[in-house]
RNA sequence: GGGCCUGUAGCUCAGCUCGGUUAGAGCGCUUCCCUGAUAAGGAAGAGGUCGAUGGUUCAAGUCCAUCCAGGCCCA
């Protein structure tokens, strides 16, 4: 046999398992790379995944799509080097430490276990998971270097990682200050913008009104107190400054109570007067701008502090009047617009709260406090001292820690910081000549965040990361170090082998090498944000510029990069900042941006809810090209899309399986008649029948959309042009030609297996196990010269002399015509089964149909011929139809006039096609022919079907000869199901008898008896009992009985 | 609170760029048909206020405005 046997039952994750073997020891992937060599670089980079927990669905949706385009721009002769990369440092990887050493206490039970036993945990956590990461990785078919994989924690990495912020820090741009962020007491860290983020929820805090009176000026002649308002009175022991609004009008207002009759003066913005006091009567006495108040002072709420020069009133653009009372409260150490303030007026910075979120030990009414649990000591305080207004509670968003919930806290933190904002113009360049997909992203999501870049706050006062490479001595020179032989030499020793993370790094301490300074200079503690790290990734994987200058220089930037959306403010920003910082260039000229994977109901996929689902299960269950095809293919790829159970059985079914079946189903029958591809004699394209050259024309087409889709980073768009063609292939192009393929037909067999193999090549990049194995059997088994796997293929060229755009519209309107032909049938109550004489056509350009191709509307309705409506009966109702989009063109406003006249028959058609339209006011117009659609339908005596302007009616008048006919078709799907049922093979022959005790039946089956021996493989027909004992197959509706036996 | 994305049949999604005849496909459901590869295929039916409202227009799922809901990002 040609062919290896293709079972039409296949288990698709275990054929998978046998192709990774089968690429394992064939080493495809090394080929496919080794083959391309030659081509134009088409570079990829990796978004590396953080290596601090198991891999989930979401991870293989980016990298689903990673993998597809490689495959596919190797297959078109580029070569695309990929190599994999762990992300390996940040507090992800420490608290996932800390929480499986039982850590409680934050810092301090790390300090206590020890830094390097600590980073070492760190380092073999990310081990561990790097590994799970790998094995999904090669079990979904993502190729990509494992081997080669970059790691941000070794030490040549590291060193273009220094090397990189040596450029920064020379350029004037790494600069350490202090600035306000948000920052976790409990691990003692800072957060970066999207840490703070996960962390955001609804809490309630105290909301106070406090009254701080006034003690310069008109107003504190009259007693008055400005009324602040805080959520957080914790910080009113850092009270610095009030902070009002220059152009909002204030009011002082008596606020008089029934139990003192002098009543108080309160200051409150005038537009809040009514929020703040409500139905309380107040009495203006006095308005005036925010800027007249500048410079009053007031007496400060608590004393605990020594804060010199302050206690006044600042004017600050950012206060609104939406909530509390227009006058805010100012601590400087404790908010970023806070902080602004107060270095416009020269205020102190003044910071009673410790790195660990308590307050100073000795400090009276808080000293040792955490910062939080002060609040109500503070407002019983106030209340005391008759300073407390009002105390509500205030329920809002506030940040907490993304790991260990603890609420944050706006903090005044040394810091070390990249002047990002100084780049933001080459930045915005850099986004526009961006190639973003979707395109909205580049203006939209992406640009709101460069149009409102901030410094970034690089340090982290934490353990396992990049240390910063900046050593200090006491008078403050700070030497930013590249590399470790400058390290070396530096510190006088050979350090070419130091593991560069804390705590051996900060060990290494030197002579400041700045001029008439001879002090110590040593390492500053923080390390830095991992972004960084993965930003870093396109010169940090090739360890430039101490090793693989070329390399690197070859490959950057990127000509593509994917991910999802979550990266506009994490990857896609590291690296485009970084590469316009170091190289002033973006790393990447085009993007890819993916939406999330949900859960079939459409909710995110976390452990709180259980809907996670487990990406190893699904690829056991479904296979990972299911896997890969939903996430491919359903949906577009920047939507959130949906995975579940019932969307895999789903893809397999319609796509995965149709398409293995319809291979099955050629090798089936190519070993049934011995064809082998390529020996037989075929005839060209140009002299095989209509169908075939249909299927080859839609297949070039076919080919030319998904070029089209891929090359525009579309798989969505080429997996529906796809499946349509599968589709098409399967239930139209073998169905119609199943005959040929019984008889063998070398054009058939042919055709068939072109469109395979070049269906297969177009699928290979989006599902490359099934395909893999398809060309093994269809391709590789029989062409043994072509290359050994379908990976190693070059992409289909469009073929375009075999595209016939003529024959597909023809092609069309007979598989219309069909439906509707079906659609009478089912409507007229006669089976399909039973022929009829004819059936009767009307649609434009039918009469210009081939005969070849009317041939399998009769065939496919089982008529005996098929006519034109017109030319068979004289009473044919045609109505008429204006087509408005030709109309409209033409007519505008007076198009439902038009339409109307047509659709009332008022019109009359000339010679050129066109039509002269009658309007009512005596008018008359012309039209083109296409603005009218014309309609034929039988007056009566037909079942008919109609659509649009066709109309397929079918004659139901039965002759005996067309009954026995029906008997004869009848009796041969009765004999079809025993052979069936009896588990012959197709190409079984067998030896039928017959005995019927009906006489139209046994007519019937004499006069049809060739007919019946061709359709059911006999050799012998017999009307006659079977001398040998048979099982008898009887069937009381036709009064026949028969027997069969397969010859040997 | 702000920005962006999404909202079309019970479910998953096309269609919207560039307005036009009765808004489509697949899955699921009911009935029937077909079956010499198929876990298939076909026909009919049920199922749609195209998120809502208003506007522009001869004509709106499509364009505009406002609003609502969900998601993401940010506060």
């Amino acid at each position: 046999m040609p062919f290896r046997p293709m079972p039409a039952q296949v288990d698709l994750p275990a054929l998978e398992h046998e192709v990774l073997a089968r690429w394992r020891d064939r080493d495809v992937f090394a080929r496919s790379l080794a083959g391309s060599a030659d081509g134009p670089l088409w570079t990829f980079y990796e978004g590396p995944p953080t290596a601090n927990g198991k891999p989930g669905t979401h991870h293989v949706e980016a990298r689903v799509f990673k993998d597809l385009f490689p495959r596919f721009r190797t297959m078109k002769g580029f070569h695309v080097p990929r190599r994999a990369g762990w992300d390996c440092h940040g507090l992800p990887v420490e608290l996932e430490v800390e929480k499986r050493l039982g850590f409680k206490r934050g810092k301090q039970d790390i300090e206590d276990y020890g830094v390097a036993e600590f980073n070492a945990r760190c380092r073999e956590s990310v081990q561990e998971h790097v590994g799970e990461f790998s094995r999904l990785t090669q079990r979904m078919g993502y190729w990509v270097d494992l081997e080669a994989a970059y790691w941000t924690m070794n030490p040549s990495y590291i060193e273009s990682v220094w090397w990189s912020l040596k450029q920064i820090f020379d350029a004037g741009l790494l600069v350490a200050d202090h600035r306000v962020t948000p920052y976790c007491p409990r691990c003692g860290t800072g957060l970066s913008d999207h840490e703070v983020a996960q962390g955001y929820y609804e809490v309630s805090d105290p909301s106070v009104y406090v009254r701080f009176p006034v003690t310069s000026g008109p107003l504190a002649d009259a007693g008055a107190a400005l009324l602040v308002w805080t959520t957080t009175p914790w910080t009113l022991i850092s009270n610095t400054a009030v902070a009002v609004h220059p152009d909002v009008s204030y009011a002082a207002v008596r606020v008089v109570r029934p139990d003192d009759s002098v009543g108080e003066v309160l200051v409150v913005a005038e537009p809040l007067l009514d929020k703040v006091f409500g139905d309380t009567p107040v009495e203006v006495v006095q308005l005036m701008l925010g800027s007249e108040l500048e410079h009053t002072t007031y007496s400060r709420p608590f004393d605990v502090v020594d804060i010199p020069a302050s206690h006044y009133v600042g004017l600050a653009d950012y206060v609104t009047v939406e909530d509390g009372t227009g006058l805010v409260h100012q601590a400087p150490a404790f908010g970023a617009d806070d902080l602004a303030v107060a270095r416009r007026y020269g205020l102190p910075v003044v910071n009673p709260v410790q790195a660990d979120g308590h307050f100073t030990e000795g400090l009276p009414l808080v000293g040792g406090m955490f910062f939080k649990a002060a609040d109500p000591f503070i407002v019983d305080d106030l209340r005391a001292r008759g300073l407390l207004w009002r105390e509500e509670k205030y329920t809002h968003s506030y940040p907490h820690c993304w790991r260990c919930d603890t609420p944050l806290i706006y903090y005044a933190l040394p810091s070390w910081y990249i002047r990002t904002t100084v780049v933001k113009g080459r930045l915005l360049e850099e986004n526009e000549r961006t190639d973003w997909h979707p395109p909205t992203i580049k203006r939209g999501r992406y640009g709101d965040w460069l149009d409102n870049n901030i410094d970034w706050a690089l340090s982290r006062n934490r353990y396992w990361g990049t240390p910063l490479p900046i050593w200090r001595c006491d008078e403050e020179h700070l030497t930013c170090v590249g590399s470790l032989a400058e390290l070396s030499s530096y510190a006088g020793r050979d350090l070419a082998g130091l593991d560069p993370h804390r705590p051996f790094v900060d060990d290494v301490t030197f002579e400041c090498p700045q001029s008439e300074c001879a002090l110590t200079a040593q390492r500053v503690v923080e390390v830095i944000d991992c972004w960084y790290d993965a930003g870093a990734m396109p010169f940090g994987q090739w360890g430039y510029p101490h090793h693989n200058v070329e390399e690197f220089e070859r490959s950057y930037p990127a000509q593509f990069i994917c991910e999802a959306i979550d990266q506009t403010r994490g990857w896609f920003y590291t690296l485009m900042a970084i590469g316009t910082l170091v190289f002033d260039r973006s790393a990447y000229e085009t993007v890819l941006c993916l939406g999330h994977i949900v859960d079939e109901q459409g909710r995110k996929m976390s452990k709180h809810l259980g809907n996670v689902l487990d990406p190893f299960e699904l690829f056991e269950r479904h296979g990972a090209d299911a896997l890969r095809w939903l996430m491919l293919c359903v949906g577009n790829p920047w939507s959130t899309r949906r995975v579940g159970h019932g969307l895999l059985d789903e893809v397999v079914r319609k796509v995965l399986l149709t398409y293995w079946n319809t291979a099955s189903f050629l090798v089936l029958y190519a070993n049934a008649n011995q064809w082998v591809p390529g020996q037989a004699p075929v005839p060209d394209v140009a002299n095989r029948p209509m169908l075939d050259r249909w299927a080859l024309s839609e297949l070039h087409r076919v080919v030319q959309e998904v070029d089209a889709a891929l090359e525009d980073f579309d798989p969505t768009r080429a997996g529906r042009a796809i499946t349509h063609y599968i589709d098409d292939l399967s239930n139209w192009y073998v169905r119609r030609s199943r005959r040929r393929f019984w008889d063998g037909d070398p054009a058939a067999l042919a055709t068939l297996h072109e469109c395979l193999e070049v269906l297969t090549r177009l699928l290979a990049p989006f599902v490359p196990f099934v395909t893999d194995e398809v060309h093994e059997r269809l391709v590789c088994d029989v062409w043994p010269d072509l290359p050994d796997s379908v990976h190693l293929r070059d992409w289909p060229k469009v073929d375009g002399s075999l595209v016939d755009a003529a024959l597909s519209e023809q092609m069309a309107l007979v598989r219309r015509v069909v439906e509707l032909g079906r659609a009478a049938r089912a409507d007229s109550g006669v089976k399909t089964r039973q022929p009829l004489s004819r059936a009767l056509v009307s649609a434009p350009s039918w009469s210009a149909l081939p005969a070849e191709l009317r041939r399998h509307v009769a065939d496919e309705l089982n008529v005996r011929e098929v006519d034109t409506l017109a030319a068979a009966s004289e009473l044919v109702t045609v109505t008429y139809k204006g087509n408005f989009r030709v109309l409209g063109r033409q007519f505008g406003a007076r198009t439902p006039e038009v339409a109307a006249a047509i659709a009332a028959g008022s019109l009359t058609a000339d010679q050129k096609g066109s039509w002269t339209v009658s309007l009512p006011g005596g008018e008359s117009v012309t039209v083109d022919a296409d603005a009218v659609l014309r309609t034929e339908t039988p007056k009566e005596g037909w079942t008919t079907a109609t659509a649009a302007n066709e109309t397929v009616a079918l004659d139901l008048e039965l002759t005996d000869e067309l009954r026995r006919a029906g008997t004869v078709r009848e009796v041969i799907r009765l004999v079809q199901d025993a052979r069936k049922g009896q588990g012959f093979d197709v190409s079984d022959r067998i030896e039928l008898w017959w005995t019927a005790t009906d006489d139209f039946t046994a007519t019937a089956l004499r006069e049809g008896r060739d007919l019946l021996a061709r359709e059911v493989l006999a050799t012998t027909v017999a009307e006659d009992r079977p001398h040998a004992p048979l099982a008898p197959h009887q069937v009381e509706e036709l009064g026949l009985t028969f027997w069969l036996r397969v010859i040997d």
